[in-house]
DNA sequence: GATAAAATACCGACTGGTCGGTATTTATTG
DNA sequence: CAATAAATACCGACCAGTCGGTATTTTATC
């Protein structure tokens, strides 16, 4: 093994630890004693390789957000309407969710560390925009969507943002409470529904009650 | 002031200073010492009247949510249709969110503690659940929802409640990012539509109507 | 291609400081 | 003079980060 290589394979490792570690018990709590350890590495190579424990949770937030910003790219150049894009969130969920008991729990960490570093906070919250942004393109593409007013698509694009993180959270705090990409189906069905039938005034005004 | 009262306003004092701390900078980051020295309370009245920091955290939880169980009876004791109580939601989603960018920031806490804290993930996952069951409840009583399948009403409930859960995340996270009143008005207007078209297979199958 | 020099990877004992919690003392009330 | 409330000084564990030193690989020189 080249010197070279070796130093890569530490490095990788050490990020590995350290990304099971604060997805398992937080960042707080995971000490670098701790991650070196499982990594099977000394302390001296952790801080040869970086400059602090919060660098190595920069590192992992930026590759997280690069991974997510490919797998953007890849729907938007799609160009597909709402329904497939949402279908094919749909067909993505099972194996998001699935991760998302184990490796994904680090997004919790993600979240909870963006109220105290402002750096991280940005970026989280940029990407949650983001993807608000993204949708709200969509919108414009569906059925009568053109000429609903901005302000209209991007609160629904953000209704739709909201209940995608929300089924992250829950579903990375509690994997067995519900089968969860049947939920995240219905969801998504229910925002379509509703959403396509948003233009019509029927149902709302006036109709039902019990 | 008597002895009594006395020591209530210091423990009450103490709990005061602690939510803020808790809400602003999370609850490792907010040491006793600081608490104590909001509360202006030294540090043996506080471990007078706790015996531990996480004590104090668990007391906080509990009166959440027992807040939390008065207004779910309340509104259920109200007795009303799916579209009342979610009007009724989204009167109250001005306010609540207000607080979510201050107060409610400790929400955040409460979530990211469940997941270290097997007693706290308890309670946190139950009321997650007891909200679910509250609208699985509200659903029968749509038109149309009673012959709905349970698993079906399950799903939705699971919906609504994710998608509470996104709103107030991201509202605490990041109050200026939207209207989030409106957001949520919509976001529950987009679900009841689209669960009052379920049962039709109007919109996406073949023509429409209602 | 042998050898010296330099650079890189790594080790692990140690430190400086933080922080939850305790022990002891002092004040206040009934 | 109890007994409770509160203040102060202090302890010990823990932990991010440091530092002096070693081992291994690459580069330079002859």
């Amino acid at each position: 093994m080249t010197k070279q290589t070796r130093g890569e394979d530490t490095r990788a490792r050490i990020l590995v630890s350290a990304e099971q570690g604060f997805a398992q018990t937080g960042y707080d709590s995971t000490g670098v004693a701790e991650i070196c350890k499982a990594a099977g590495v000394s302390k001296g190579a952790f801080y040869h390789h970086f400059t602090s424990k919060e660098e190595v949770f920069l590192e992992l937030l930026d590759r997280w957000l690069t991974s997510l910003d490919r797998q953007l790219a890849d729907v938007a150049a799609s160009d597909g309407s709402l329904q497939e894009v949402l279908d094919g969130l749909s067909k993505m969920a099972p194996q998001i969710l699935q991760e998302a008991g184990g490796q994904y729990a680090i997004l919790l960490e993600f979240w909870t560390k963006a109220r105290s570093d402002p750096k991280v906070w940005q970026s989280t919250v940029a990407y949650f925009q983001r993807y608000r942004e993204f949708f709200v393109g969509l919108l414009a593409n569906t059925p009568g969507g053109g000429s609903m007013a901005l302000e209209e698509r991007q609160a629904a694009a953000g209704v739709l943002v909201a209940m995608i993180i929300g089924l992250l959270l829950w579903g990375a705090l509690d994997p067995k409470a519900a089968d969860w990409s049947c939920v995240t189906r219905t969801g998504l069905e229910l925002f379509v529904r509703g959403w396509q039938g948003k233009g019509l005034p029927s149902n709302d005004r006036k109709g039902e009650q019990k």
